[in-house]
DNA sequence: AATGAATGAGGTTTCATTCAT
DNA sequence: TATGAATGAAACCTCATTCAT
């Protein structure tokens, strides 16, 4: 019913100028910030709709159900996500290098979007059905990037083999999940993405490093 | 009104000989394996009538709101959590072997009680004014039982300088609170605790510690 | 959900003097007056409370969706009309004898309950699902209470044999099914139920009957 | 998006000499067919719209309201009808045989047009208004081509005058109203038009002949 | 003619909470 | 303590209709 397809918000999208702002995208993006913050199930259309300044009824060109655009929020950070582990993929680097690469890269994406992760994080749960079990393979993917890299750092060599590759994955999956926590919060100066980014990769190297 | 609040399930209650299962706990265990599992958002009242076996109605003779049995559960997992951290502030030992102290016991607590951490970690910003703040406060102070000893065992050698403080305090926070996840999860052979905790205890060790 | 187990709305269930009416039943009725005259979808939960006299959220005590409400008042109009065909079935009739008194009770029936028979006959199919499955059961059950008359006439030679049996069923079903209209209507003096019964019976019979 | 549906293929659509196909007998079509099998509360716009292959907004340029649409569809089958009483009443018949014939052309007509008969019979009461008692009114010469019938037979003594004339009218016109459901149904061979008919005015026929 | 975004009212349903019994 | 009926607000969603393009 909703045709508009509007790009991942991925740039380059910005050619055509006589290209109206694509009201999808809006709408997603006050769907994210009220998400994030009260939850998918505290947030109500009307929440959104407020923020988008259009009538709640009037949401409904831009998804069929809240469900749906809940979805759809967790559809591209997957997608985003996934284009970031792709390409390291494809690199020529010893299995620690790219675990850590991941981490970096990872961290960097979480701190950049922290809204969509912790959307990402914390309300998949809510998507019920085929939806749920779509969005449930790309969690086990992300996991798998990381397991990927510490399997074959185990076999190489290069990472700790006292503990077993599921809980090392968790270990680090965990750290990673968890920075887009380390910003925010109260009092103090804050720190910027860079510091933050290389303090995790230094800990988790550290960490599960053979020594 | 009532906000019977009797014995701990210590023995030696008066009257009925023995303990006698108080009503009040069983409330207290049905709203917590349900809000776990659904968010307190999800859960209605009638979910955790249906699970004590009472008409909803009936529920309100154990609490005044809904809000206010989410504080009390909140409230019994700061006080077992602080305990376990108080008895640990009184123990004479380093910092670093404070720290560790800590991340295990913290982590046996939460791997006991995956379901009082669950919701202790995610649905503490449904309370609202004063509950919020006095719950805020059990966060800092789990927070700070963790950043004292950071800040000593910098201050002593034992602990990385090159990072700073507070960066080290979430990370180690954010690892004992993810490990709640760790055992769950689908296939192969589960881990138990002691598995669990020593592989975090060796991991954020290997971290933290000054090189 | 809705636990009120109220009586069939069949005589005998006056028992209990200090039994307070049953709330349920003055629902049904309501449900059944709206319903009648509107058509199942263009009769809101509104509209039913309004008539009841209370809000509109209440009446989910009495059913848990719009659609069990119409199911209801199916079922007890099927109740009530298998009932008139049982008894008929039971007697050592003849066949033509015996289709002609379930012509005449029937009609008595829907004479006697107008707006349940519109109900019955023009808002099953908004039913979904399973309720549909046993609702349309209901239809096949009473159109074979007069199919086996039919049949059995013909082999009898009481009944016609140059029709089909199966349209002489629909004919008959039909007759029966259409004299929910005969009173009704405009002006002139209405007709007594025994009137209309004795036409529609002589009318039928005179149809049907082998010359 | 455009789908001209430009004539019936017919040659000569050039200065539109001829009947073309006119947008509107499409958007009819479209209407009739949902409108019978949903009924006309529970049809929407955009179901129409989805049929005819336009977007909602769009169907406005061929009526103005829904109500209206239903008028329009209603009048159709009415006109229908009409000619076909029209042009009996002018032939000269025996009362009984005019009231056969009437039978026999109504029942045809009803079983070419099944879905237009199904909303004739049940969404008439859906308009309001002046339109409703305009509608109202076809119903009501309906009636009247088969009463005038029935009164004259009565008269000259071919129809049974043991039976108020109201009622025998009902009757009649209840059962050539029925047949629109004679063929439908599940299983068995269908019955094509000719049987149908000739059952139906053979039944009608003797049920209301003079003995 | 057609579009598609927007409206605003209304629909069904859920739910925390109260209260007489 | 327990019940269960009732409340009233709010949730998600649908839809006939309008209108600038």
């Amino acid at each position: 019913m909703t045709q508009s397809k509007a790009g991942t918000g991925a740039p380059g999208d910005a050619a055509k100028p006589r290209e109206r702002y694509n009201r999808d995208d809006v709408v997603i993006a006050a769907a994210i910030s009220v998400m994030s913050e009260k939850g998918y199930p505290s947030t109500s259309i009307q929440d959104v709709a407020s923020r988008v300044g259009v009538l709640k009824g009037s949401l409904y060109h831009y998804f069929n159900s809240k469900e749906e655009l809940l979805f759809r929020i967790l559809q591209e950070s997957h997608e985003q996500t996934r284009e970031i582990h792709e390409r390291i993929e494809q690199l020529d680097l010893p299995p620690l290098e790219k675990l850590l690469l991941n981490v970096r890269r990872s961290s960097e994406w979480f701190l950049a979007n922290v809204e969509r992760a912790n959307i990402f994080f914390t309300e998949m749960k809510h998507l019920t059905g085929e939806r749920h079990a779509t969005a449930a393979g790309w969690g086990r993917a992300f996991e798998r990037s990381i397991s990927d890299c510490v399997v074959a750092g185990q076999a190489d060599g290069t990472i700790r083999k006292d503990i077993d590759q599921r809980l090392l994955t968790r270990f680090v999956l965990g750290s990673v999940n968890n920075v887009r926590f380390w910003p925010s919060r109260r009092s103090g100066r804050q720190f910027d993405t860079d510091t933050i980014v290389d303090a995790l990769v230094a800990l988790v190297g550290d960490s599960v490093r053979a020594r």
